[in-house]
RNA sequence: GACCCCAUCGUCUAGUCAGGUCUAGGACAUCAGGUUUUCAUCCUGAAAACACGGGUUCGAAUCCCGUUGGGGUCGCCA
């Protein structure tokens, strides 16, 4: 890490924000999580609004050089692990999210004494002093700055108090995140620091080490938080509160996930609201079969969702391009992203808005894109799926469903059909009752009339078969749904499934035949 | 509690900086029709908001003040 040889002009923040966007000067963003868990949403969407002004500057004809860095910050020893690091990282690249260079971990630059040297020049100053092993810094002046979403914000030193800025030797002497990260962001020539509205008013820290430090203050954008459709705060939290909730009215016994290698002491604690591990909320939610609410990025991922449909929704919360423009990709944001079109007020989530647009992002995918990427999803997630069905089938499985998923994990459900046994469906009794009982056994005649047809068919492609329908409910003079449905009962159970070719297809020759025969016996109308 | 910040349909938001073109636009959700063999789509339409109270002004969603409500910070967490 070597701090960045160029000079920053001081000028004012307006003529300042217009020289970077027109001349595009030399850009820094950056992303610094701590890695004690899971890459969340909101921290997912700052990484994007700094990752896209980056690279707009980067993408610029006119042959920017935006940067976009990552720092894992990893002071708390206590609950940082590399575990977690890793996977933020993962979610990182899942969305498309690429950094430049290595990522810098603080606690490799702490081992280098990079910090205390700064401690000493402060120490020496007297701008900070020591304090039971640990070292403060001294608030004795009023603080100012400008943030370009909030605009200027001033406290006076009263409202201010000194704050520890090297923890003592319980906390390793590592620096705390308020001086670590003002030395970090100079050291690497950071411009702008982009970051959720929490840290506003610790700002005020920051800028104050940065003034007694002599270092030229980057520029702060702080953006408005993302919170549950309640209105309370969207937190990791949530799913933990709502697993504990699902164990406890299921009288979950606190054995039964050793075999997944959960400790009872750990569920224990876990149900006890003295832990809130996402471990033991996702295994718990796994074995009693609900289902939490998604989260973390990783969340989203495993329910299906598509990256850029999370990049897209996440993108319009507390910022938009205006011009009613709400679809959009990555590169259109990497265009079109500005501070001046951020907002100030928090925003809450709303699953509803993303589940549409992840549902329309999968129609829109090309049909071969989308195979591939459904197979990689079932394969890693709902394995006895992926093996169920050969090639074929599976061609023709994702062909069928792409149209009526919404998520990517949605075809399972839907499809559950294809992978029981024959004599394991189950008939949705309301759909018995009136699509082959009414009208004195109506559809049970009409199914029984067709499996001849149907037998006598020689290519069992889907649109041959749609066709045999189609011809056989002509020559009767019925509807078409008086044929399809029955069928529909006898091949899944129920009256939903995609369109009759494609379900017979599916099911295949023999069960097909197999599934009409043993509905035709076991709804038979008993006298 | 102190300090900082915020406030347009149920939700995300446009409009607010430069007050009139706003009988407030779009999207998601909702409701009602239509297309369709079921489902999912698709099409048409409807309902739905400037938190409240003062002030400035010929005129305020837009500017000012207050109230209320919400969020954040006040950790040897970040």
């Amino acid at each position: 890490m070597r701090a960045r040889g160029f000079t920053r002009i001081t000028l004012t923040r307006t003529v300042q924000r217009v020289m970077s966007d027109v001349q595009h000067q030399h850009i820094v963003t950056r992303f610094a999580p701590s890695p004690t868990g899971a890459l969340h949403v909101g921290g997912a969407r700052t990484a994007l609004f700094a990752w896209a002004y980056a690279r707009q500057q980067g993408a610029s004809p006119g042959g920017g050089d935006g940067r976009f860095l990552l720092r894992i910050e990893d002071t708390d020893r206590a609950r940082s692990s590399d575990a977690a690091a890793q996977s933020l990282m993962n979610d990182l690249r899942w969305l498309g999210i690429n950094w430049d260079g290595e990522p810098v971990y603080q606690s490799e630059r702490h081992a280098q004494g990079v910090y205390d040297a700064y401690v000493q020049q402060l120490l020496d100053a007297g701008r900070a002093y020591e304090d039971d092993g640990a070292v403060r810094f001294r608030m004795d002046r009023d603080v100012a700055f400008d943030d370009e979403v909030y605009g200027h914000i001033e406290v006076q030193k009263e409202q201010l108090e000194d704050f520890v800025i090297r923890k003592g030797d319980a906390g390793g002497r590592f620096p705390t995140f308020h001086l670590a990260v003002v030395i970090d962001d100079h050291d690497s020539g950071v411009t702008h620091v982009i970051r959720g509205q929490e840290h506003l008013t610790n700002t005020t820290k920051h800028v104050a080490i940065q003034d007694a430090l002599g270092f030229d203050r980057p520029t702060y954008v702080h953006t408005p938080s993302i919170m549950n459709p309640d209105g309370s705060k969207m937190s990791k939290r949530d799913k933990a509160k709502a697993a504990r909730k699902a164990a406890v009215d299921a009288q979950f016994d606190v054995n039964g996930l050793q075999p997944a290698g959960i400790s009872a002491d750990r569920v224990q604690a876990f149900i006890e609201k003295n832990n809130d591990d996402d471990d033991i909320a996702d295994t718990i939610a796994h074995h009693l079969n609900v289902v939490l609410p998604e989260i973390d990025v990783r969340d989203f991922r495993a329910s299906g969702y598509l990256p850029g449909a999370l990049i897209n929704y996440l993108s319009l919360l507390g910022w938009n391009p205006g011009d009613n423009v709400e679809r959009f990709g990555r590169d259109f944001l990497v265009a079109h992203f500005s501070f001046k079109r951020l907002g100030k007020s928090n925003s809450r989530f709303d699953r509803d808005k993303l589940f549409r647009f992840n549902a329309d992002d999968i129609a829109a995918m090309p049909p071969d894109n989308f195979a591939k990427t459904l197979h990689g999803h079932l394969a890693e997630r709902h394995g006895d799926f992926a093996d169920g069905l050969d090639d074929a089938q599976f061609a023709m499985f994702a062909k069928a469903y792409q149209p009526r998923a919404r998520t990517l994990s949605e075809p399972v459900t839907l499809a559950a059909y294809l992978l029981v046994d024959d004599d394991a469906i189950a008939y949705d009794q309301k759909a018995v009752k009136k699509v082959l009982h009414k009208a004195d056994g109506e559809g049970l005649r009409v199914l029984h009339e067709f499996a001849d047809t149907l037998a006598a068919v020689d290519d069992w492609s889907p649109d041959t078969l749609e066709q045999t329908v189609k011809t056989f409910a002509e020559s009767r003079e019925l509807g078409l749904g008086k044929v399809a449905q029955p069928l529909r009962v006898a091949l899944t159970g129920s009256t939903v499934s995609p369109s009759i070719g494609d379900t017979l297809s599916l099911v295949g020759r023999q069960r097909s035949m197999h599934r009409i025969e043993l509905c035709l016996e076991r709804n038979a109308i008993r006298a």
